[in-house]
RNA sequence: GGGCGCUUAGCUCAGCUGGGAGAGCACCUGCCUUACAAGCAGGGGGUCGUUGGUUCGAGCCCAAUAGUGCCCACCA
């Protein structure tokens, strides 16, 4: 194929070019028989919520990074794509999409319904990464709903199950009543909410003690009260009974030592449940329940004054027969932290029922281990981590009272109410649908089929087990990456899970990135002002290797502002890379690579080999810990101030005019040309992948050999010479110091001098030979070397 | 309340183990120079949040303090 080299860069033409040529190739194709040690990356599957925004962009492309960078150091790098469709997210996306709730139809056409939407999301992300230019083998694409990794799911929970890890219990539980299902910790907001701390008299042997409660409406699920023992005003009400008003029923006063004196009036009232603590005290004092608020968020019909109403309805309806009973003393605005669903926003209840958990209490201390054996990048994110595990308080709770998500395999006995499990041999199955086919050690013969779904993260928390099932071991794998929001989820549930399946941490390094926001504190919507932000629609506008080349500018784990403003910016240094090639490449064409013996450098030459490869050095090390940002800037310094605004101007004359300044100067300056621009593209592969493909094409191909630029290997420079790098420093300087003098007198940098003084400390014998080079690119009519200085 | 960041030029940010304060954008001046005017060259502009300490020497280390952001806790 015939590649041209046009005045302007097309990125519309070339991009999509490159991309074809890398499917039809099969460029990226996984094969575990090539040569080098797997790199493994455990890429986050986005859930298919609907919104491909500019965080995806950016946190992907800066993974994708990685994998290029790991491929051109040899590695033979694994890096499979997934989706996780199943679960909570996709279903709110239906429900909003087409105005339903999934309560209302039958199982199996929502379910319906969700597929759909799943497919046609899907397909929407895998031509946004393919337009992004990702270099993903695409057969190794996983979901999450799929037979294959639901038989996993399957098979790793019954695996939990015979080690006693998983287990089901009658419990309090984090419960949404908008959603109607369990969650688990790790799916809590919180969110300052405005309510009312109200007081009310209870009465202890007639005489009035004030209680303050934001929660009214519980009055009817109160158990007890509570005061600090240490509290020598109430010590004497510790045993007694109280009344409760409205109710008229009698609680008794205990002490416990979390009550704090200086909090309300220092007396709690507990019900179950209206917190955390309140289900703390139920088990440590051994409390009875008292049934309030139900599953679908009513209070239960027989708590009379508020039965049948909602709960936020029913807290108004109490507080103003508090007030007519002139039993609401005092009335505090407040604002305060209130805990809600992650994927609603609705405040979350605590409500006992039969749920499944995976024991993750137990094992603080060992999470706690696996994380300080993990590398984390960058370091202190691991202190997140680390405060997430200390501060668990609840199992996780995995069962969910949802529709689409993979079904826990398991049927209960009619008789006796013990669970049984599928069979491996019937994995993945679902309850619903298929018969147990056994009997219960009891001897009943019916069963009736579990119909919750595993939380979406009890499947997506395997995904290095998910990887493996193509059948190569990889655990753990060299690498997971994502946006710190989710280490309390994704990053904990897989340690969890890969302690528990494999007695061994998931990966080694965990790469972090950060969120992109909208400007200062502003988080990205799909608001009027974000639209600009559609990726789409960026990519087109601007390019892919344009915004993979902004994504390229941050620090790891760090916050960005994403404006379209900076795209100019990475246009023009395609523009540049474009600029520049065409010219050292216009000077290459004649080039005789066949010639065995390698040229007489000239020391100018030479410099910039040693500023290439001590640049491919810093950049291999930045990328090593995951530092693109800093990686990026190493290759930019060397490229567009050593490599154009210095060298290609030294070297231009030598090039154009071999009468006047030697042939085998002129071959002495186009190896290094060849070398330099060679390696910068190679570099800007990672991060600039089609713009450097079609250069590698359309010239280095003849000579490399290997049919893209991304088959070829970075170098790796043992050592650099620094006194040559030196010399470059003080040529730079000489030559800044001739336009700084031609700029202050106005004048053009063609503008003839008469006489070029050189300054130099002690590198009189290389600027000797590079003086041709400086009088020329001065434009000087005789050079003159000073040395010593 | 606990933890972790951040604070450097008008803006966005980089500054590695302590020694020269930097980049891009913006601004000003000049330059059609056989890759690039979508360019090039040059310039102005900073008490490195504040205070104290360690050191021959601090943007960098230590302590305190202010502002700001995130994570966690906080529903009486």
């Amino acid at each position: 194929m015939a590649l041209s080299m046009e005045k302007h860069y097309d990125h519309r033409r070339i991009e999509k070019q490159m991309q074809e040529l890398w499917e039809r190739e099969q460029l990226y194709k996984f094969n575990r028989e090539s040569p080098g040690e797997i790199y493994s990356i455990d890429t986050p599957p986005p859930t298919v919520s609907g919104s491909l925004h500019i965080g995806h962009l950016f946190s992907y492309t800066q993974a994708e990074m990685i994998a290029r960078f790991h491929r051109m150091q040899g590695r033979n790098v694994f890096y499979p794509f997934g989706f996780d469709d199943n679960g909570l997210p996709t279903e709110r996306l239906v429900e909003r999409e087409e105005n339903i709730y999934a309560k209302d139809l039958p199982r199996s056409q929502f379910i319906e319904k969700c597929r759909q939407a799943t497919q046609k999301y899907e397909t929407e992300f895998v031509d946004f990464w393919k337009s992004l230019g990702f270099s993903v083998d695409w057969t190794t694409q996983y979901e999450t709903i799929s037979p294959a990794v639901r038989k996993i799911s399957q098979e790793l929970f019954l695996e939990l199950v015979k080690m006693g890890k998983a287990y089901i219990k009658e419990s309090p539980v984090l419960w949404c009543t908008e959603c109607q299902t369990s969650i688990a910790q790790a799916e809590l907001d919180t969110n300052d909410i405005d309510s009312t701390f109200n007081y009310i008299p209870f009465y202890v042997d007639g005489e009035p003690l004030l209680v303050a409660t934001t929660r009214p409406e519980l009055l009817y699920g109160c158990v007890c009260l509570f005061v600090n023992p240490a509290d020598e005003r109430r010590s004497a009400l510790i045993g007694k009974s109280a009344l409760v008003p409205l109710y008229q029923f009698e609680v008794p006063v205990l002490a416990d030592e979390k009550v704090s004196l200086d909090k309300g009036t220092g007396v709690v009232m507990c019900a179950t449940f209206g917190d955390n603590t309140d289900v703390e005290w139920f088990f440590e004092h051994d409390l009875p329940y008292r049934k309030v608020i139900q599953p679908n968020g009513c209070i239960a019909d027989e708590a009379p004054l508020i039965g049948g109403l909602k709960v936020n309805a029913a807290r108004k309806k109490i507080i103003r027969l508090l007030e007519d009973a002139n039993l609401l003393l005092k009335s505090e605005r407040i604002t305060h932290a209130v805990a809600t669903h992650e994927r609603c926003g609705k405040e979350v209840e605590i409500i006992p029922s039969r749920q499944w958990y995976i024991d993750i209490l137990t094992e603080k201390e060992r999470f706690l281990e696996a994380g300080n054996q993990i590398n984390w990048y960058p370091a202190q994110m691991k202190n997140r981590y680390r405060i997430w595990v200390e501060n668990l308080k609840w199992d996780w709770c995995i069962s969910r009272q949802r529709y689409f998500g993979v079904p826990f395999p398991v049927w209960y006995c009619k008789d006796c109410g013990r669970p049984v499990f599928a069979k491996p041999e019937q994995l993945p199955v679902n309850p619903l649908e298929t018969e147990y086919g056994g009997t219960c050690d009891c001897g009943c013969k019916e069963f009736i089929p579990e119909n919750a779904v595993f939380d979406t993260w009890a499947t997506s928390s395997v995904t290095p087990q998910i990887n493996e099932r193509l059948g190569l071991a990889l655990t753990p794998m060299s690498m997971r990456t994502h946006a710190h929001e989710i280490i309390r989820t994704w990053t904990f549930y897989t340690i969890v899970r890969s302690l528990y399946h494999t007695g061994n941490i998931p990966w080694k390094d965990l790469m972090i990135t950060g969120f992109v926001l909208a400007k200062k504190g502003e988080k990205i919507s799909k608001s009027k002002s974000n639209a600009e932000m559609e990726p789409t629609a960026l990519i087109a506008e601007h390019s892919a290797d344009a915004l993979r080349y902004w994504s390229a500018n941050a620090r790891l784990g760090t916050d960005t502002f994403f404006s379209v403003d900076e795209l100019p910016i990475a246009k023009r240094f395609i523009t540049k890379l474009w600029n520049a090639s065409k010219f050292a490449i216009s000077h290459l064409r004649d080039m005789d690579r066949n010639r065995s013996d390698e040229p007489t450098l000239l020391p100018v030459d030479r410099w910039i080999i040693e500023r290439t490869n001590e640049t491919v050095i810093r950049a291999a090390a930045a990328l090593n810990e995951y530092e693109i940002g800093a990686a990026r800037h190493e290759i930019d310094d060397l490229f567009w101030k050593d490599f154009c605004d210095n060298y290609v101007e030294i070297v231009k004359a030598r090039l154009y005019d071999p009468e006047i300044h030697g042939f085998d100067e002129r071959r002495s300056g186009q190896y290094a040309l060849y070398y330099t621009l060679l390696n910068i593209l190679k570099m800007y592969a990672v991060f600039v992948p089609h713009i450097t493909d079609y250069l590698y094409r359309v010239f280095f191909i003849e000579h490399e050999k290997a049919a893209s630029i991304h088959l070829l290997k970075w170098e790796r420079p043992k050592e650099t010479a620094p006194d040559i790098i030196k010399f470059g420093e003080e040529i730079k300087s000489n030559i800044a110091d001739m336009r700084k003098l031609k700029s202050e007198n106005n004048l053009s940098m063609r503008a003839e001098m008469e006489r070029l003084e050189i300054r130099t400390t002690s590198f009189a014998e290389w600027f000797k030979l590079s003086a041709m080079d400086l009088q020329t690119c001065a434009n000087a009519k005789e050079v003159v070397i000073l040395s010593g200085l």
